[in-house]
DNA sequence: TCAGTGCGTTCCAAAAAGGAACCTGTCAAC
DNA sequence: GTTGACAGGTTCCTTTTTGGAACGCACTGA
């Protein structure tokens, strides 16, 4: 299976692993998050080629993860910003650092703490079930066929994708 | 920067990355969550070389992700499953699904449905805080510097990593 | 002895990434 | 009016990584 191909597949993952399943994309967006914003700023804090920058950017406009947005005319320059569908990537980044703090530290500790303004607290970010607001885990989910399911799929009996 | 320097970055995002921020890698994962074990499971489902396969499952096991469990004597022969480490990565694969789901679902609808167990009811996977538990997004969200961070880090002012 | 199974490895061609230099507008200083 | 700087790319060439197909090995069972 070549990368082109990932997105006509019915597995969310697969389509969402085919905008952001690569190391640099996802570095970009980690800078994102942190409101870095121009082509040269990505690049002196990456260490990235530009070329491959040029291109990851690019491939992250045309999904619609970020948008160019002109800052200035004559010369024209433009700077990448993260749509309404890339802020929606968010839990994916937390869900990655958190795995980070924890299983990689090191033993000075995790690199950053993260406050949340509404209630003043350090936090860690948890995933829970929308229904019941429990914490969920992989033995505790049950998946079904939906709508977009292949046609002829076996109910899969497996805990995610 | 190469690949293998990633791990060495003081940023649990690159450390995560270096990793599961792979296309192959990130696929593996979701069909381990699938109770995907076995080499042969893996390249048929995935159209994957058996070449990088092999590289991917060697590089999980490395990384304490996965196991080799050995099932039989006589040829031996192992199947790999995730440990604890990479049972953690759950929220992860989840939160990739649920943005697929949203996002990339096309008119026919998201391919699967989940259930949770414990409460009955159809779910979306959704983060929250751990200290009040309301949903978190980026705008609320201060970063300080941890135990681990870079010396004479300054305070970085960003939603994320 | 022969075919089949499970799990890899080897070999070669094609694609992607790394690295450094170069190009294009525009302004500002010398 | 030439030189430099800046932002944002593109070009060119070398090194790495994939894709694809074939082959190897240790068994089993007929």
């Amino acid at each position: 299976m070549r990368w082109r191909e990932l997105d006509r597949e019915a597995c969310s993952v697969a389509r969402t692993v085919s905008v952001i399943g690569d190391r640099w994309t996802l570095l970009v967006l980690r800078d994102c998050f942190m409101r870095v914003r121009r082509f040269e700023a990505f690049q002196a804090r990456l260490g990235i080629t530009r070329h491959v920058l040029a291109d990851r950017l690019r491939k992250l406009v045309k999904a619609g993860v970020l948008s160019k947005v002109a800052y200035q005319q004559r010369p024209r320059r433009y700077e990448y910003r993260l749509t309404d569908a890339g802020l929606d990537l968010y839990p994916v980044m937390m869900a990655i650092v958190h795995w980070g703090d924890v299983h990689r530290a090191g033993r000075r500790g995790r690199p950053l703490l993260h406050e949340h303004k509404g209630c003043g607290h350090r936090f860690d970010p948890v995933t829970v079930c929308s229904a019941c607001g429990e914490p969920i885990s992989p033995r505790e989910v049950h998946v079904h066929a939906g709508p977009g399911a292949p046609r002829q799929a076996r109910a899969p009996r497996s805990a995610v994708a």
